[in-house]
RNA sequence: GGAACUGUGGUGUAGUGGUCUAACAUGUCGGCCUGUCACGCCGAAGAUCGCGGGUUCGACUCCCGUCAGUUCCGCCA
């Protein structure tokens, strides 16, 4: 039977008693975290958001009390009345925050019973995801998932603090959206007013910004929910949040000082983590050369060394067709890898091969010279000339591949990072910002046979590159940019189009026709003839964010509800279906296909 | 759409063709215990080995399919 807490008031959380409360008289209220009972004595260990602290019945506390006390299990929740009292030196649990005190009951109230959690509620539990997400509510009590959910409060509270002591107001963007092609798949939501029509949930509130700074808004940001319904990764999800801000009257320059000067603030005011600015800046074009990747990690070196001019001539075919075919050769220098067995050099090259490398050539820095069971087809001069340009010593292993440009950046990109990883180069506490810029304003689709936008259709092209659109497209830049925070891609945006006439030219350059245009993107066609301001704004990814902070794996960790790989909630079981008479209701009729039928 | 890994008492694991009538730890339940804090000691209960099919004299084990979870590729303006 559980009993009221009527007449029992909480006066302190478990967690903050300290030495100084000794001789308080405290009300406690939290849940059994372990309870061990010697018989005689008992010992409650109680906890609450803010910690554990020691609770002690003895008889003193009276038959029925004690006994009370012996039938408690773990996570009932009680609420004990007792004196906080000193331990004595040997009793001191120094694991504890609270272990120089402890609690000796005078009253106790089961305010409810549990059934035994499936599993135990500590830190570092190995629970198959699956439970943890099942009952996503006891995990949630673990101190780490509590902690994660601090410091996500704290973020965002960080961030609207600056962003409210820099003039933005934070705005509400609608949920129920229409859809837009382009990008991602839409979430979509039926109209029952609207019979045979839907609404999208936006996938970002992209439009909506750049209307408010058409209505003079002049400086907005919402910390904004955003859904989109594609695959599910580590870090990514299809709803997700993200600080979304826009500005007008604004360069590029504007948005990057006043970001780095926000996350300057958040690490500070949440991390007490200085930030040194300004971050470092890449170009794109800088960033797929040296590190194969436009979101470089830049917490250890291993760039991506160019060697094609030393081996165009080589007796080595591999490489000698892969250039004259358009390709390229590069290579990493993997330091002190010369360690690798076989093995080793076997599962790097399986590694390079989910990003498409065909191959990974390797040469074995000694110092007797190169060994590798390519080296036959180089002369001495060659390997020298190679191990000079990647600036190798002996005990490094060199890693090649040969390929289109794009494979050949994908593979070493992610396997300089496989090295750093194995290697242990990577400092776990440090926080890597950079900026890379000058983003492509298009990149080719080879499935669509057209250009699409590589960030948005909204993206203005640079000044200097405006000549180009029609002509090259593929050679414009973007006024665009993404912060970049240990190789993770926070968050992005750019100076956006302001003038109808420019982003009727894009949408052009998308092979929209302009009735396409104006069915689908009337509305920010229209609004640009009533006096646009020119703007550009940025998005973090919140969920990014607070798992970097936080050192997890995966945005799961820091968002209370997530979904399962394949977008479905463990806990509640959605998606479901829905009962014939809502169908009806909206006219819709479900046809499965033969294979997923039930 | 594709690839890889995983699935065995509540939880985490062991078991790789034959005393497996499924082991260990932890948890759970009962008993004892006045200084523990991963309390200790004694005892007990608890698993159709994800599901379906196949191979075999015999399958937790091998094969095929399927479901679920995770990671990744594609996808994610």
């Amino acid at each position: 039977m559980s009993e009221s807490m009527q007449g029992m008031k909480r006066s302190h959380s478990c967690g903050v008693l300290r030495k100084e409360d000794c001789g308080k008289i405290v009300t406690l209220m939290g849940w059994v975290q372990r309870r061990r009972d010697h018989g005689g004595l008992i010992f409650v260990d109680l906890r609450d958001r803010a910690g554990l602290v020691q609770v002690v019945f003895n008889p003193d506390c009276g038959a029925e009390t004690f006994e009370k006390a012996g039938s408690v299990r773990n996570e009932y929740v009680l609420a004990v009345t007792g004196e906080v009292v000193p331990r004595s030196d040997e009793t001191v649990n120094p694991n504890l925050a609270t272990g120089e005190v402890e609690v000796v009951a005078k009253e106790l109230r089961i305010l409810n019973k549990a059934k035994t959690p499936p599993f135990y509620i500590e830190d570092g539990v190995e629970v198959d995801e699956m439970v943890r997400l099942r009952y996503r509510y006891l995990d949630l009590r673990r101190p780490e998932m509590q902690k994660n959910l601090m410091l996500r409060h704290k973020v965002a509270f960080a961030m609207r603090e600056f962003m409210d002591s820099h003039g933005f107001l934070e705005i509400e963007t609608p949920i129920l959206c229409k859809s837009s092609p382009e990008g991602a798949r839409d979430y979509l939501v039926p109209s029952r007013v609207h019979e045979g029509e839907f609404f999208a949930l936006p996938q970002s509130p992209q439009l909506f910004k750049q209307m408010l700074m058409v209505s003079g808004m002049e400086k907005y940001f919402q910390i904004a929910r955003c859904f989109r319904d594609e695959d599910l990764r580590a870090d990514r999800q299809p709803e997700f949040t993200q600080l979304d801000i826009e500005m007008s009257f604004v360069d590029r320059e504007d948005i990057l000082s006043l970001m780095e000067k926000l996350l300057v603030h958040v690490f500070k005011k949440t991390m007490d983590i200085d930030v040194p600015t300004p971050f470092r800046r890449l170009t794109y074009a800088e960033a797929m050369n040296t590190y194969g990747s436009d979101k470089p990690d830049l917490r250890f070196a291993i760039p991506l060394v160019d060697i094609a001019d030393i081996v165009k001539d080589s007796g080595f075919q591999v490489f000698v067709n892969v250039i004259a075919n358009g390709g390229q050769v590069k290579g990493i220098c993997a330091p002190g890898c010369l360690k690798y067995s076989r093995k080793e050099i076997d599962d790097l090259t399986k590694f390079a091969a989910i990003y498409g490398a065909k191959g990974l050539a390797w040469m074995q820095v000694t110092e007797e010279g190169v060994k590798s069971s390519v080296t036959k087809f180089f002369t001495e001069e060659q390997l020298q000339a190679i191990v000079a340009k990647m600036g190798a010593k002996a005990g490094d292993l060199l890693l090649f591949v040969a390929d289109k440009p794009a494979v050949v950046a994908d593979s070493l990109g992610h396997l300089r990072c496989e090295i750093a990883k194995r290697e242990g180069l990577i400092d776990p506490k440090e926080f890597n910002f950079s900026w890379v810029i000058e983003f492509p304003l298009f990149e080719y689709s080879e499935e669509e046979k057209r250009w699409v936008a590589m960030h948005h259709p909204f993206t203005s092209p640079m000044d200097e590159d405006l000549e180009y659109l029609f002509t090259d497209p593929g050679k414009v830049r973007a006024k665009a940019y993404d912060v970049i925070l240990n190789g993770v891609e926070l968050g992005g945006g750019s100076i956006r189009i302001h003038s109808r006439e420019i982003q009727s030219q894009m949408f052009k350059c998308l092979n929209f026709t302009p009735e396409d245009a104006q069915d689908k993107f009337g509305y920010l066609l229209n609004a640009f003839e009533y006096g646009a301001p020119p703007h550009g704004g940025l998005a973090f990814g919140l969920d990014r964010m607070i798992m970097l902070m936080s050192g997890r794996d995966s945005i799961r960790d820091v968002i209370a509800f997530p979904k399962t790989q394949s977008a479905a909630c463990a806990m509640t079981d959605a998606p479901s279906d829905v009962a014939d008479e809502q169908l009806k209701e909206l006219h819709i009729k479900i046809e499965l296909p033969e294979k997923v039928k039930k």
